[in-house]
RNA sequence: GCCGACGUAGCUCAGUGGUAGAGCAACGCUUUCGUAAAGCGUAGGUCGGUGGUUCGAAUCCACUCGUCGGCUCCA
């Protein structure tokens, strides 16, 4: 007998049983002593054992690798000549590279799919086996597996894992599922190419995205879910909502914004600047297009040029500015400031534009001009952690305003053992990374740490929004600069009479306005709460007899500053109520014979329904209340 | 930039070598109506662009522009 602990509870088992003997159905692997193993793995003495499922992230990335093997087992059975390269799970699914002589169709899929079929109806057991690194490398060289060769060449163990199910072999640490039958569904997503190991100078692979469950059942859900998600992509809900457009004759990644999205851009920048005010910013203006000279200065000119448009003036080089920051170190640096005037913020909703790669441009998401809620703080190293702190709290209060609820944060940290990649002394880095870790800490704001994702200027925390398909995408931005305060020498005049260099904490709250809107379209759904809607209320009249009561209401309504759209056309009411739906407008004003009569009005909320008559102050105080409350 | 898919009316889409279609939207007329679509009619497209194959191209081929999904990059 062997003593093992399963789920908590002590208890004798018979000796040589391995973890299969013992499991759930529902158990896809297991952790023995907080390692995840296979089933296959024996039972031993004193084991703690806990199944994994489902259910537990650990327990999916395990199906899901799983799957990207039987994948690619299926993909060397239909194309024997496809050399393997990786093939993990990831945050939703898995996928596996493949390098191949001719791309793969959307109808090489669906016969992969059905190969893949095959092999989970014959539930192959799959296994773990340990090679000595030199036989599996003759294996390797023996059947034209060159990426493998190249990831086997960097494991330095003498032994290697390989995991087996059939013919199929794969160089994999593992651990797997059982057997090929407990992938119960899945399906084929889509092709694309990817640079082998994430390098754009070497080959280009086929990727194949797919997803799997345990069951049918789950695998329709996910891929109605998938369905569902793409209906509030902002793209699509911009057809109705109508606030901005890209045309192919203006350009790609150059966003027109139309009345409604204009209005939403105001409403977010009064929102910005009130708040900036409120908290000692400053707002300053610079120009779209500067000298090379000044781009030379900031480093932009050599390091940023390929993102740069240029043009030129009287025979001098201008560049269209790509970032605010150069504008506001000329700014700071024009005079001589003393420590007793520190910090200095300067804020500037400052457009910018990029020549970002044609390949990535995306909505609202992505784009070649944009506007950056940028600042910069000028401070001494001694009150870097104050402003870092407030610059948090105006984060987290301003997405909190708008609603958001989830949020990802992450704490670039540079690669200490490279100092030489980065601008400023280890001194520098060292205090400003543990005034960021210090900060978050101190506000118990959850974050992950990325060690070696610094840019070479400085260490950052980034503050992420999900988009529909639950993709990240960056919003505020907080980050030391290191590399500006050399270049322009920038200083201050400090209590013992020498000049001391100026720390600058750069910082976007938003990240820029085309992808905040881009994430608030998709976040609300396109149903915006009251203080963010481009029409705020709808004026509908049932017949033409309420034609003029219907221009008092609406006269008054914008008069009171609420953003106010009328319908006084033949159509039925009906027909105008489920226009304003469609529209999106939360309030709408019913207007007919009984309201002339009575001198009320009925209203109606979008997405509820009839809420009533009552008088219009009554429904202008209520407006009003609403929008204070930003709900 | 690279890989793949796609591009027909303002929108959603049908049309696979033989005279460009539907619904919605727009416009006109009729209708004056009470909480998600009134009726009839009119107009709207060199089928993303250029070139080629063909007696004939939305349809086949090449190039190009754009969009979408990835890679890479990033606010």
């Amino acid at each position: 007998m062997v003593k093992i602990t399963l789920d908590g509870v002590l208890q004798d088992v018979e000796e040589g049983l391995r973890l299969r003997d013992l499991a759930p159905d529902e158990a896809l692997a297991a952790q023995i002593n907080g390692t995840a193993v296979g089933l296959s793995a024996p039972v031993e003495d004193y084991a703690e054992i806990r199944w994994l499922t489902f259910a537990d992230e650990k327990g999916r990335e395990i199906f899901w690798h799983s799957s990207s093997h039987l994948m690619a087992h299926a993909v060397k059975k239909l194309f024997p000549r496809a050399r393997l390269a990786i093939g993990p799970a990831i945050d939703e699914g898995f996928y596996y590279d493949f390098e191949v002589d001719a791309p793969f169709s959307d109808k090489d899929l669906e016969k992969i799919e059905s190969e893949m079929h095959k092999l989970t109806s014959q539930a192959l057991p799959i296994r773990r086996r340990i090679f000595p690194k030199a036989k599996l490398e003759h294996y390797y060289r023996f059947s034209g597996e060159d990426l493998k060769l190249e990831l086997l060449a960097e494991i330095t163990d003498e032994d290697v894992s390989v995991y087996e199910q059939d013919e199929f072999l794969d160089l994999c640490r593992g651990p797997h599922l059982d057997d090929t039958s407990k992938i119960g569904a899945f399906k084929l997503l889509s092709v694309a190419g990817a640079y082998w190991r994430g390098d754009e100078n070497r080959q280009m692979l086929q990727r194949i995205y797919g997803i799997s469950f345990p069951s049918r059942q789950e695998l329709e859900d996910y891929l109605r879910r998938l369905e569902e998600a793409k209906a509030s992509d902002h793209r699509i809900l911009n057809r109705k909502l109508e606030l901005f457009d890209i045309y192919e004759d203006v350009g790609p990644g150059l966003v027109l914004w139309k009345p409604k999205g204009t209005i939403l851009r105001k409403v977010i920048t009064d929102f910005w600047t009130t708040e900036h005010l409120k908290r000692g910013y400053q707002l300053v203006t610079s120009p779209h297009i500067a000298r090379a000279e000044l781009w030379k200065i900031s480093g932009h000119y050599d390091y940023y040029k390929e993102n740069m448009f240029f043009t030129s003036i009287e025979d001098h080089e201008y560049a269209i500015k790509p970032m605010n920051c150069p504008g506001h170190m000329m700014l700071y640096q024009s005079t001589k400031h003393s420590y007793r005037e520190l910090p200095i913020r300067y804020a500037e909703l400052g457009t910018v534009y990029r020549n970002e790669r044609s390949g990535v441009v995306q909505g609202l998401l992505r784009v070649r001009g944009f506007t950056i809620d940028d600042a910069h703080i000028f401070c001494t190293p001694e009150q870097a952690p104050s402003e870092v702190s407030d610059v948090l709290d105006l984060c987290l209060f301003t997405i909190d305003a708008f609603g958001y609820k989830e949020i990802k944060v992450e704490l670039s940290l540079w690669d200490p053992q490279k100092p030489e990649k980065y601008a400023g002394t280890p001194e520098k880095w060292g205090h400003a990374q543990q005034v960021l870790e210090q900060v978050l800490a101190d506000k118990g704001v959850p974050f992950k740490r990325m060690d070696g994702e610094a840019a070479f200027y400085g260490p950052k925390i980034d503050i992420k929004l999900l988009d529909a398909l639950g993709r990240p995408w960056q919003a505020s931005t907080i980050q030391f600069d290191f590399n500006l305060p050399e270049r322009f020498g920038l200083i201050y005049v400090a209590e013992d009479g020498a000049e001391h260099e100026v720390r600058v904490i750069h910082r976007a709250v938003l990240g820029s306005m085309e992808r905040f809107i881009g994430g608030l379209i998709e976040f609300y759904m396109g149903n915006f709460p009251l203080w963010l809607a481009p029409y705020q209320v709808a004026v509908l009249t049932v017949t033409d007899a309420s034609k003029e009561y219907g221009a008092e209401v609406a006269t008054e309504l914008i008069d009171t500053g609420i953003r106010t759209v009328t319908d006084f056309s033949s159509e039925k009411i009906g027909a105008k109520i489920r226009k304003f739906e469609n529209e999106k407008v939360p309030y709408m004003l019913v207007l007919g014979e009984r309201e002339v009569k009575e001198g009320t009005v009925t209203l109606r909320r979008h997405r509820v329904g009839d809420m009533g008559s009552f008088s219009l102050p009554d429904v202008i105080r209520r407006l009003k209340k609403e929008i204070k409350q930003r709900r």
